[in-house]
RNA sequence: GGCUCGGUAGCUCAGCUGGUUAGAGCGUGGGAUUCAUAACCCCAAGGUCGGGAGUUCAAGUCUCCCCCGAGCCA
């Protein structure tokens, strides 16, 4: 089986910023989920890097094209592998190997006849890189997104004849399960609906690009050459350059996971390329909402940008990710809010999960010689916490798979709250100074400790560290993602079972597994 | 201006095809407890469901209009 998922590939235009971070730990923790239920997964992101905005940023810079998209893509690998992100491939549009892709692609496109020379006279914003089709006369109109000025361009273009799809991308849109979240489908079958045009895909005196092959002077148009970043991605280091090979290591896509202003490059132009090119469609695109800060919308005009490498360090892997993929419903927009995220991370993590795991493990090494108590009753499948654990894991299988990340994590949280509640009904810490109760008390802790097992299985994609740390103190390995992706059952799904947790084994010294966080001033 | 999505307790959100006193978590207040990371557990207050009109025996849930926010297209 393989399961093949894809964030955009961020354009190189500036520093990463929070919005792709978020959608990159998304996608990680999709790509965690597939890989610990034994798919072969592929998980890509990258750089789109050509463009006239992009020669521009550069010039502005003083550096060539090439140097600064280098620069601003190193950034985004270095940002990436300090997320711990788990991607396969980091692909790059200035790869030349990208190049002989878009190449081969174009062939096919044009040998469909789906390519024709048309003129394209109108006004351009650079920032889009698209043609405003506005026809209102204005002497210096300027872009409402960007407003900036737009530029005047009379040009010979290449057009891709996106009319000819109309039947099929509607047919396609209107598919259950193709536009994700389903709330974001009508925008699209509107659009459709309204008649699909020629988009062109080159442009002329545009250095900064793929040329076209056979056609002196132009280059292709950024979107174009962006998107099939996704299948260069898939090519093995050295491998040479085959589209149809690619059909057989990982395309097409599962997923293309996307932020929703981008929804119609990825489920109406895209799909139509790949029709023409002979190639299958992705099956799923999924447009996430945009994050906000304390209500307010992040830009460098208002100042008030939240800096992912700041969060990073200042906060953690953990706590990041357990806020946006725990609070924010994954698909609508979100408000990124300081205080409610260390209330949560604290709640949550360290004072809930941390803490049950902290107060069960002491009592058990402090009664039972240092080890986890004999199971006893509590190894049978029918004991409350058993059943709880079963059912936290059952609702979050599926949750996860059906990307509800604020579902999946409230199945865990519910799971300790429920063993934190058991502690406190049965009370150990008093049933211990009745003589003849130990052995009840150990059961309980067993249950207690064989549960917060489970919860650290259970965060493994959501919180890849917190769920090692977890595991750690109740002296079991961090899970193991990348081994034989064949075996069925998988080592996780081999661990969700009720009872592996072996009695008698030495339980380390606690430690708390995560920290509160004390944000002293905004971040 | 057109299209789409959303506007439910201080905050983040659940509320399926309309039907008893509108739910959860966080925050706040109180209680209990001591195994634990001033942690855990229990209880409570808090909402005329953006506004208005309509359909209906009955509307947060349907229709229309308006206001606010977001995205796309102009």
């Amino acid at each position: 089986m393989s399961y093949t998922l894809t964030t955009p590939l961020y354009y190189v235009n500036d520093r990463p910023h929070l919005g792709s971070t978020y959608t990159t730990l998304a996608c990680d923790a999709i790509a965690r989920f597939q890989r610990l239920n034994g798919q072969a997964v592929t998980f890509i992101t990258g750089c789109d890097e050509h463009g006239l905005k992009i020669m521009r940023t550069a010039e502005a810079a003083g550096l060539t094209p090439q140097a600064h998209c280098d620069a601003i893509s190193a950034r985004y690998r270095d940002l990436w592998q300090r997320w711990q992100i788990s991607n396969d491939r980091f692909i790059r549009t200035s790869d030349p190997r990208h190049h002989q892709v878009v190449e081969q692609f174009f062939a096919r496109v044009e040998a469909s006849g789906d390519v024709v020379e048309g003129r394209q006279q109108g006004w351009y914003c650079v920032a889009c890189e698209e043609f405003k089709d506005d026809p209102h006369e204005s002497d210096d109109p300027e872009c409402a997104i960007h407003r900036r000025p737009l530029e005047w361009r009379d040009e010979v273009n290449l057009f891709f004849r996106l009319s000819r799809y109309q039947q099929q991308i509607e047919a396609l849109v209107a598919q259950e399960g193709f536009i994700a979240p389903a709330s974001r489908r009508r925008e699209v079958q509107n659009f459709v609906a309204g008649g699909l045009k020629d988009f062109s895909i080159s442009r002329v005196d545009l250095p900064w690009g793929i040329p076209v092959p056979g056609h002196a002077g132009h280059t292709f148009y950024v979107w174009f050459d962006a998107l099939l970043g996704y299948l260069s991605a898939l090519l093995e280091p050295g491998q040479p350059v085959e589209l149809e090979s690619l059909l057989h290591q990982g395309w097409p896509a599962q997923l293309h996971v996307i932020g929703k202003d981008i929804l119609r490059f990825h489920a109406v132009f895209w799909p139509a390329m790949l029709l023409s090119a002979g190639l299958e469609l992705p099956r799923t695109v999924f447009g996430h909402g945009f994050l906000t800060r304390e209500g307010q919308k992040m830009g460098k005009s208002l100042g008030n940008v939240l800096d992912p490498e700041l969060l990073l360090e200042r906060c953690g892997r953990d706590a990041v990710r357990w806020y946006l993929l725990r609070d924010i419903p994954f698909g609508e927009d979100g408000d990124f809010q300081q205080q409610r995220f260390s209330d949560l991370v604290n709640n949550d993590l360290a004072n809930t999960i941390g803490n049950l795991l902290n107060r069960t493990s002491s009592m058990a090494r402090k009664w039972f010689d240092g080890a986890v108590p004999p199971a006893g009753a509590a190894a049978e499948a029918d004991h409350p916490l058993a059943l709880a654990a079963l059912a936290a894991a059952e609702r979050f299988q599926q949750a996860m798979a059906s990307l509800e990340f604020r579902t999946a994590a409230e199945s865990v949280l519910q799971l300790a709250i429920g063993a934190n509640g058991f502690l406190n009904d049965n009370a150990p810490w008093k049933r211990m100074k009745t003589p003849g109760d130990e052995v009840r008390v150990g059961e309980d802790l067993y249950a207690v400790l064989e549960t917060s097992r489970w919860v650290g299985l259970l965060l493994a994609p959501l919180l890849p560290d917190l769920s090692s740390r977890l595991l750690e103190q109740l002296a079991q390995a961090p899970i193991d993602s990348s081994s034989d992706p064949l075996a069925s059952p998988t080592p996780w799904q081999q661990a969700l079972r009720w009872g592996a947790l072996r009695p008698g084994l030495a339980l380390p010294e606690p430690v708390p597994v995560m920290q509160r966080l004390e944000l002293d001033g905004p971040l």
